[in-house]
DNA sequence: CGCCAGGCAGTAC
DNA sequence: GTACTGCATGGC
C-alpha cells in the first residue's frame, strides 16, 4: 500500500495517507490528540461514538469515521483529497506543546491540562457554530446534540460511508436552506423557543445582511455587536461563535461559573503571557470542572487528577 | 412535584 | 445601569 506523507505538521508531529486512510502520529508514542476530549469537552455537538468505538460525525460534506489506534488517530474510508480539511478541522498546523507549556504556567490550568492533554479547538463552519450555540441557550449538552442532530437530519444533505452501511449521517443545513423553513417545519426538532432564533440568524445570513467571515475580521467588540444584533444572541452566544467558528481564541465565553472560575484564578484579569490564548485556557477549565465537579478548590481533586502535566 | 440546563428578551425600577 | 421573570423542553 503506498504511503503519502502529508505536510506541513507542527515539530513531532506527522499526518500520513495510506491508501483510504489518514494517519496522525504524535510525539513519543502518543496519539496527537484526544478524539474523546476533543470531540466531549463541550465546543461542537454532533460527534458520537458508534458499538465498535468509532467516532462519527461530518466535517464539511464529509462523513468521518476516526478512532485512536495504538499512536494513532486514524480516519478511515476516506476519498481522495478529503484530507485537507479534516486536518483544518482539527487545527493539526498549531503547536499544541507550546501552547500547553504556557498554560501550565498557571498551577490550576497545569491541572486542568493534567485532565485531559488532548484537548484540541477545532476550527468549525462559523455558521454551523453560531446556529449551534444559539440552540445551545438554557439547554444542556445531551439535549443539545439532539436538537442538532434533528436539525441535521430534517434539513441536512445525508451522507453515507462506506464502512458503516446502513448510518446515514447529514450535513450541518446551509443559512440559505434554514432560511426558507417556516417555525411550523421545524418543530419536530424540538428547539423550544429557540426556533425562532437560529430562523433570524438564518435569515441575516442567507441574506447577506451578517457577513460572518467578515465578522471574524473586526476588532473584538465591533464583532461582539455585530453578532448581538441576533435575535437570541447575546454575549454568552456571540463569544461561542467567535471562538469555535471564527477562531478568536482571545475571547472566553463567559456563564456564570465561568467568571467565578476566572476572578479566582486570575483575580487581577487575564496575565499577559497568556494572551492569544484565553479561549483554549476556558476550554480546558470547562471540561475539567464539568467531569470533576468542586476541582477548583479542592486540592485532592487536583492531586487525584495529577497534579503534574506532561508538556 | 420541583429543579436544572454552556442565556436571552422584555420589563420595571 | 441592575433585578427580576418567562421562555419550551426534557432529564432527574
Amino acid at each position: 500500500m503506498s504511503t503519502e506523507l502529508l505536510l506541513p505538521s507542527p515539530a513531532g508531529l506527522t499526518a500520513r495517507r495510506q491508501g483510504d486512510r489518514l494517519l496522525l502520529t504524535g510525539e513519543e508514542g502518543e496519539p496527537p490528540f484526544s478524539l474523546e476530549g476533543t470531540l466531549q469537552c463541550g465546543q461542537c455537538f454532533g460527534w458520537w461514538q458508534d458499538g465498535e468505538g468509532w467516532w462519527q460525525g461530518v466535517v464539511g460534506n464529509t462523513f468521518c469515521r476516526a478512532r485512536e489506534e495504538g499512536d494513532a488517530v486514524v480516519f478511515a474510508g476516506l476519498r481522495p483529497g478529503e484530507e485537507g480539511a479534516i486536518l483544518s478541522y482539527f487545527d493539526w498546523d498549531r503547536d499544541y506543546r507550546a501552547a500547553r507549556e504556557l498554560l501550565c504556567r498557571n498551577p490550576v490550568l497545569r491541572r486542568a491540562v493534567a485532565f485531559a492533554p488532548g484537548i484540541r479547538l477545532l476550527r468549525q463552519d462559523p455558521w454551523e457554530a453560531l446556529c449551534s450555540f444559539i440552540l445551545s441557550q438554557n439547554n444542556n449538552i445531551p439535549r443539545i446534540q439532539k436538537i442538532v442532530r434533528a436539525l441535521t437530519a430534517l434539513l441536512g444533505q445525508p451522507l453515507a460511508h462506506p464502512d458503516a452501511p446502513g448510518t446515514v449521517l447529514h450535513t450541518f443545513p446551509t443559512a440559505e436552506r434554514l432560511a426558507r423553513c417556516t417555525l411550523e417545519e421545524l418543530a419536530p426538532i424540538r428547539a423550544g423557543f429557540r426556533a425562532k432564533y437560529i430562523l433570524d440568524a438564518a435569515r441575516q445570513v442567507a441574506t447577506g445582511r451578517l457577513d460572518l467571515d467578515a465578522v471574524a475580521a473586526l476588532p473584538l467588540e465591533e464583532a461582539r455587536a455585530a453578532l448581538c444584533q441576533i435575535r437570541g444572541v447575546g454575549p454568552k452566544v456571540a463569544d461561542c461563535a467567535l471562538l469555535y467558528g471564527l477562531g478568536r481564541w482571545e475571547v472566553v465565553p463567559m456563564d456564570v461559573w465561568m467568571k467565578r472560575a476566572m476572578a479566582q484564578l486570575f483575580p487581577k484579569g487575564f496575565p499577559r503571557y497568556l494572551r492569544g490564548y484565553e479561549g483554549l485556557a476556558q476550554q480546558f477549565l470547562f471540561h475539567y470542572c464539568r467531569l470533576c465537579p468542586g476541582a477548583l478548590k479542592s486540592r485532592a481533586a487536583g492531586r487525584a487528577a495529577g497534579g503534574t502535566a506532561p508538556v
